[in-house]
DNA sequence: TAGATTGTTAATCGATTAACAATC
DNA sequence: TAGATTGTTAATCGATTAACAATC
């Protein structure tokens, strides 16, 4: 009976890290769903996850009342309600710019189009990348950007362009009312507070993977 | 004259946030470097990256002393340090796992070989890609890995490989002897506490994004 | 020397966890 | 009802920032 009340209108943004424990949760419940499991506790919920259960439910509260005391969370309410939250419960027309290896991997990879980000244009700076064919699309030309923002209502970008590049890239997106930028270069860009920014360094993943890697008690070294 | 004193032998592993900044610090100074700046004040450094100077020394502090009062830091003294520091002073002997799209475009990314990850094996399970050339070396059998982990002194793995096949194959990894794995697959997996993780997961950095842009003033809606 | 800047301690801020009344 | 579990307040823990003596 009780329809999840409405989040919060207070509406501030919720911390990095509860935004991306919820996206954990909602990949759990999806499995849940599919299992045909009908109720789950904050305290299940966490364990599969190495979480605490009273985090599990300070997120959840951050967007609203979603639980029933004594029952534990329906999975079939919450799961909408959290794709709700992320936003994704509904497409998100995308636009992939930079056609090297990464970019174009990226257009292939069925991750992305299962969750609601459907790449519909590509573009890259190189004449000669300019008319290629990637997985059903023609490449454009940077120039075209604008024209196809409106035309396809592109509405996040993906920049996986070199990093000197990156920065004047990430204006031109800007400068057609593209509203979020999933950043690939290694390096950080500037945008106006009302663009949405990710970074993804790989780079920096790696690194951090060899400092944990060294500094982990029986070291690494063959010489040692 | 002042050598960087040995860093902080009571060896606690750094917090995550400390050591993405030492990335960011590195990346930093090896810029300054290239220009040929001599030093640099903790403050110029953080204002560069939008962090806090007491934050910057902080962070530094973790390691050891690097700076000189009245001087800041000189770019050609703290650049090798963190390098050390990182562990990226010195190559890792890396292993690809999973051929897909996103395996294929890892294998040919420059980032990685410019940090010193070495990608000097390549592994797929499925028969027909068995073989097959990528980038110069010949994907191997998942059988092979064993082998190859001591002839070639694999250090880290970088696991491209489907959901379901995740933790099987991260089992595997570890049962080679492979201490550190960067892990692209869009699934939590469990190792050894002697073994190190780091998850990319891209879906959830994309849902980040697609929360960010729906939930930033503004709105996003062209229905709104 | 005077000015600049570090390394580090103390103060602040924010995030996580514990505890428990309210509720099914 | 008794047992389970939520939502939320208070307590704890950790990370960031401010302040400043020490130093070049």
């Amino acid at each position: 009976m009780p329809e999840p009340r409405r989040a919060n209108s207070t509406e501030r943004l919720a911390p990095k890290a509860v935004v991306g424990r919820v996206s954990l949760y909602l990949r759990q419940l999806e499995g849940l769903l599919r299992q045909g499991q009908a109720t789950i506790s904050s305290s299940q919920l966490g364990a599969a996850l190495g979480i605490n259960d009273a985090q599990v439910r300070k997120d959840l509260g951050f967007f609203g009342q979603f639980g029933h005391p004594g029952i534990g969370y329906r999975v079939a309410e919450l799961t909408p309600a959290l794709r709700r939250i992320l936003g994704i419960d509904r497409p998100w027309p995308t636009a992939m710019i930079g056609l090297g290896n990464l970019g174009r991997a990226l257009v292939k990879y069925r991750g992305f189009r299962n969750r609601g980000f459907h790449i519909v244009a590509l573009f890259d700076k190189d004449p000669k990348k300019v008319g290629q064919n990637v997985a059903g699309l023609a490449v454009r030309a940077l120039d075209d950007l604008p024209r196809a923002t409106s035309e396809l209502n592109l509405a996040l970008a993906i920049l996986c362009v070199p990093a000197d590049a990156a920065q004047r890239v990430a204006d031109q997106v800007v400068a057609c009312g593209i509203m979020g930028v999933l950043n690939f270069a290694p390096v950080p860009i500037t945008v106006p507070s009302s663009v949405s920014v990710m970074a993804v360094d790989l780079s920096i993943q790696l690194e951090h993977l060899a400092y944990k890697v060294q500094n982990t008690q029986g070291g690494v070294s063959y010489a040692g």
